[in-house]
DNA sequence: CAAAATACGTAACATACGATACAGCGCTCC
DNA sequence: GGAGCGCTGTATCGTATGTTACGTATTTTG
């Protein structure tokens, strides 16, 4: 049963055409704000053509826009009037100390981060890793970069041409050349962007390299050129933003993948066993 | 101080002639959705014409409706971003899939791991952090060290002599000749313990190096020359241990860290602060 | 109680919004 | 490698929306 307009989408992401794609992940981003301005706005914001959007809603079953958002407004009418909303932990457990409302935030982003990830979201992308043709790059930027070596540290070891990109921008720039249509670049990129990925990421896509994007809730430019996005929540009570959501999302597709390649059997896995 | 627009209101509906103040009733009543809509509904719903509410928006002090729109919408993707007054779906969908499990145990997983870990022991490390009067050390095994790099990366911003020992064994051995009494060294590992790095913290240890320990709930022989452990639950339903809850913890410190430093007056934060 | 000022609604207006037709483009499949 | 299909953006149109002017009603004040 589907319930919210989230879910909705998220079952249908799957068999949307790039651009509605592309809509679909912007409005999941920050849901379901977008989807309350204007069309206008909805289509600057995920980078597609105004029509585009009532496409996009059209597929979800709406006979036009503002039916959408009086839906997307009775949803939010309902959560915000939902006493489940007010009943959440009631009992940091004391300690006056700044620790708990830190791990309560984290806990909560999560959850928020997973909730605006679908199951089937994350097994198309552990499904574009494991069964990839050619060789998957890791990326990522200045804080997120360790989090692009330890996914890289797992896949290196259950799968062959894996490769971290490290160093200075030339260094992996020229790395591009190695590049096509069949290999899979993941890039990390919370705020600031950088200004280095995001050229890096273009210069990828046009080569048609398949590129999953780690990203925080505001998403990175790189997201236009993305075939998958993935969305984590990064506001914590403090003077740095957090990427351990992000974090448990590659735990968890690291997870997925190696799933995946041992249920196919795959020979290295068997090997791998062997020599352990 | 007036932060939200229903304080602007509460505060003004006083002076409001009748017809405005229905307006405001209105819209307090559901806050903040029949603001959201337009004029026609909401003038509707409140039992007033049109220019009414225009009015009404006009004396809150916004130049036109859209504005008023804009700000509704602004404080409202705050609300749902703050971790506090969101909710979340009841009891996850319990879809088949292999993910909620995964995310479960990791939520577990950090909570058993903070229930372990007292408000003052992460306050202590946090001191040892922030006050060490000679240099910072971080390394890591070989699927923690991503942990160390991104710790190291956050430290080195808000204080100077921060170093992640990276690459080979013989390249870090050497750095031990630097290192004394007054230093800090971060050691991250979990199983199967790195006999290498058991033989560097024991050196370390010889010098008088100051060691914080991050480890899994099974303790990493380190531990015996550690003078902080932290010890993270790692188990969760995958091929893969989990260094999620140890990640949290590293990110509780680098803020713990930066608001002491903070607290401090540092001159090196303010400098900081006026570059950005 | 009278007169003035303020508040409110009706109606007309202009803007900008959502909707649609159409053409160009890339992609897939034969 | 070529033909067909489907997706996407540009340009145009009708309309619903916010806005304003003005006349009437209501309250306030001397």
């Amino acid at each position: 049963m589907i319930s919210s307009i989230a879910e909705l989408i998220s079952d249908r992401i799957g068999t949307m055409p790039a651009g509605e794609r592309r809509a679909a992940q912007t409005l999941i981003a920050n849901y379901p704000l977008t989807g309350l301005k204007t069309v206008a706005e909805f289509s600057a914001a995920a980078g597609v053509s105004s029509p585009t959007i009532l496409r996009f809603v059209a597929r979800l079953g709406f006979q036009n826009y503002p039916e959408f958002q009086s839906a997307l407004q009775d949803e939010l009418a309902a959560q915000l009037q939902s006493p489940a909303s007010r009943t959440l932990n009631p009992a940091s457990p004391v300690g006056g100390g700044a620790v708990s409302p830190m791990l309560e935030a984290t806990l909560q982003n999560m959850r928020e981060t997973f909730r605006h990830l679908s199951d089937k979201q994350l097994a198309d992308i552990a499904t574009r890793l494991a069964e990839r043709r050619g060789k998957t790059f890791l990326i990522g930027g200045r804080f997120t970069d360790p989090l692009a070596r330890y996914m890289a540290a797992h896949l290196a070891i259950i799968q062959p041409d894996v490769y971290h990109l490290a160093g200075q921008e030339s260094i992996w720039r020229d790395r591009l050349i190695d590049m096509g249509k069949r290999d899979v670049l993941v890039i990390f990129d919370i705020r600031r962007y950088q200004e280095s990925l995001v050229r890096f990421a273009e210069k990828a896509h046009q080569r048609g390299v398949q590129i999953v994007l780690f990203t925080d809730q505001w998403l990175s430019p790189i997201a236009r050129f993305a075939r998958h996005v993935i969305a984590g929540r990064t506001a914590v009570p403090s003077a740095w933003d957090s990427s351990a959501a992000l974090f448990v999302v590659a735990e968890t597709l690291i997870g997925a993948v190696t799933r995946q390649l041992e249920a196919a059997g795959a020979k290295r896995i068997r090997d791998l066993e062997s020599l352990r």
